[in-house]
DNA sequence: CGCGGGTTTGATGATGCTCAAGCCCGGTGG
DNA sequence: CCACCGGGCTTGAGCATCATCAAACCCGCG
């Protein structure tokens, strides 16, 4: 499980971290195994970690008064879990995550982050690294919403993320894209016949 | 032009910047003055600079194949302006930036900020906390385009950002909404009667 | 076999866009 | 000082897109 945090580490610093430094890591994160369906973090509480996707898929949404799911996003492995506005700030978060598949979880409480920072030069590259890519991808995806069509969403999503497609059902997607699904799959429909 | 940023350290930290601390930041700083409907970045071109406004109003917006302009983030005062994206990892940008007021920059070259937060410690935390901020303003722009209807999404403008209302015109204000002026126009006059 | 979650399909209607015209108002020049 | 101009805003009519509601369908699973 350790494993493949140290393999998207080394992967995404281009060295090979020491086994000093890793010990270090290991003992900051905590691991966590979830259900398909369970709850990583409800609507009200704090967010507490920051949470490394070693194995699975996860969605975070929120509900709304009508009881409609809206996903904002989506994690499979490698990919960090939180909602960092509750996380960093300690306020209740308004947000859902659960697990759509069984997953496996490395966890970190914002201490241990802090002192992992400080500790290990390595993480904090990092983590910045993670953050810049997060607000690029947070900027696309702003771009997206309020500059395309409901059709044209779909194609950029399909271009930039196909992933989702596979491993997270058609209702979601189409929440994901702010459409409903009878709307994704017609749209769907329509590239069937056109290739 | 420089005090204004002085005061906007000295208030995002909370203390005072030394003397010393400050006149290194002040060289890494160029001054660039821009009028009215000039453009400050244009598409294809790399983002060169991070740049603090100390008095104006800019935006940052896309034109697509129609010459439809999505305006997709504003800038004023004590605010940064920069495609992020172009500056950090130097690829072409696909976003205008121009100036809608007069307005007065401090611009940063990459280079010099990467010295300056290696060497200035408070200049790191305030990058930090700016990218932060800018994360969770994205995450909460995200939910807001895909959860709620052109309505809803102009109240909560409304109560979030009120400032933008008085500095940019309201087809721009649409267009960062992603809606039509006539549909922003439609909205607010049910206001005008219903309070 | 039947159940349940997810998807598709159809009919209908709301929401928001487009196009076009008129209005408002501040700025400019005669 | 007034007429005119232009940019932005408003209003209306018609239309496209997308949501909603309801029913049928599909398929894996107990």
């Amino acid at each position: 499980m350790y494993l493949a945090l140290r393999k998207y580490i080394d992967q995404y610093t281009g060295t090979a971290i020491s086994d000093d430094d890793f010990e270090l890591i290991k003992k900051a994160f905590i691991p966590k195994k979830i259900r398909r369906k369970q709850y990583l973090l409800q609507e009200g509480e704090v967010c507490k970690y920051l949470s490394f996707i070693t194995r699975g898929a996860m969605r975070q949404y929120t509900v709304d008064d009508k009881g409609i799911e809206h996903v904002v996003r989506f994690g499979i492995e490698n990919w960090w879990m939180a909602d960092r506005e509750s996380f960093e700030l300690a306020v209740p978060t308004i947000y859902y995550i659960d697990a759509w598949e069984e997953t496996e979880l490395l966890q970190i409480n914002s201490t241990n982050l802090r002192y992992l920072k400080n500790t290990v030069p390595t993480m904090k590259a990092l983590t910045q690294e993670m953050e810049k890519r997060s607000y690029i991808a947070a900027q696309k995806r702003i771009h997206s919403a309020i500059s395309l069509t409901a059709e044209e969403r779909y194609l950029d999503l399909l271009k930039q993320n196909p992933v989702f497609f596979q491993r997270f059902p058609q209702n979601m997607i189409a929440s994901y894209l702010g459409i409903s699904p009878e709307t994704l799959s017609r749209i769907r429909k329509n590239y069937l016949h056109s290739n």
